[in-house]
DNA sequence: ACTTCGCTATACAGATCGGTATACTTAATT
DNA sequence: AATTAAGTATACCGATCTGTATAGCGAAGT
């Protein structure tokens, strides 16, 4: 996948040229501001953890909200790769592919997303006027429209109102993961999108 | 309600005095903070909106963390208060009420939450070392036991399952609005916790 | 051979951060 | 009449913030 162009791609291009030095900024700029927020984290810190100048983290990225836009764009690209790929190989009825999609997020957040979904956290943090707000939006849009498009495949008539069904679920299991409400959310919201898919408006 | 003790209260006390500069400390904190998230505002800008000195800001609080736990503590207490009002008029129904809490929650969203869950969003900002995470966790899990009990009442044997459930749609209908995926989101959830009521497990 | 690229090292600028100190005023309490 | 509480005004502290400047180094490309 060249840039953000691909299957997956959306319509921000990946404006830095990824030198050793600047992979090591963005992985270290990727833990921290996930960890800790984005506000709570400087740039000499970010420089000190990647082992690099501050002069080669701004001669790669140029300014702080640019690489919080390549922080949260990072992450999109490779969360919709990942997701991409479990669907592909999952079974090609739509509801199998909506299923996968919850296991996916499952799994993923298991391995990534501790503190739940970094798009929502990062969002409370920036405001329209930053530069990586669409990214926040257009990630969330993306998977509104996956879900639509399947869910209509799988009840016609039915894609809008199911998908954003679909929706709650998904982005409910991830804050109730995040926050440590319940254990297994993850779980129960795969069960739960079955059992939508199973009876369509029980 | 005195302090945080009453039947919507948390063991969290408060610990200031709320003369009328401190009240109009928090009353800027809590927009500021909501607005701009927590860490992207000061002390100073707080002062200054609430047109107050920095000494008075300090000495009814004493530090911008315990600003921090009033912010989110007051924030709790009416959103508390508003919720058990509403409950309180519903029908005696379990399931009335806790229809009552996705319809208190939405119009309450409405009027306050235009940007998401506080606690969410200042989830994202704090890490467990901060005092006001309590105030966070707690929260969540009473609106968690709330529905339990409620969703108990209503199916008995099934009130963990469904009282969880009833979280993911409306964790899940916070984020979906906060971050305007959807425009229906609050109302949807509400729909969605009427029919998994219904069905009991659809 | 010369230039460009990616980088280190260090120092600095101006602003803002959370928090404190000093001195004064005003109103209510005792 | 003396004290206390709540407040203003202002100045300051050291630390940290984003971002820039200067000088140099080694490797690769032309």
């Amino acid at each position: 996948m060249d840039g953000r162009t691909g299957t997956a791609g959306t319509a921000t291009v990946r404006r830095v040229t990824l030198t050793p030095g600047a992979r090591r900024v963005l992985a270290a700029a990727e833990r921290l501001f996930y960890d800790r927020g984005i506000h709570a984290v400087g740039v000499d810190t970010i420089a000190a953890e990647a082992g690099v100048t501050k002069k080669t983290l701004y001669d790669r990225f140029g300014s702080k909200d640019q690489l919080v836009v390549e922080y949260l764009a990072g992450r999109d690209d490779r969360w919709r790769a990942f997701l991409i790929g479990r669907i592909d190989t999952a079974p090609p009825e739509p509801a199998a592919r909506i299923v996968a999609i919850f296991e996916a997020s499952r799994d993923w957040t298991l391995a990534n997303s501790a503190k739940g979904c970094s798009f929502v956290n990062a969002h409370a943090e920036i405001g329209p006027e930053h530069p990586a707000h669409t990214v926040i939006t257009e990630e969330k849009r993306w998977i509104l429209a996956l879900c639509t498009r399947l869910a209509g495949e799988h009840f016609p008539g039915h894609g809008e109102r199911l998908g954003r069904e679909l929706m709650l679920l998904h982005e409910g299991s991830l804050v109730a993961y995040g926050l440590t409400i319940f254990p297994d959310a993850l779980d129960l919201a795969t069960d739960r999108a079955r059992a939508l898919l199973q009876t369509g408006n029980a």
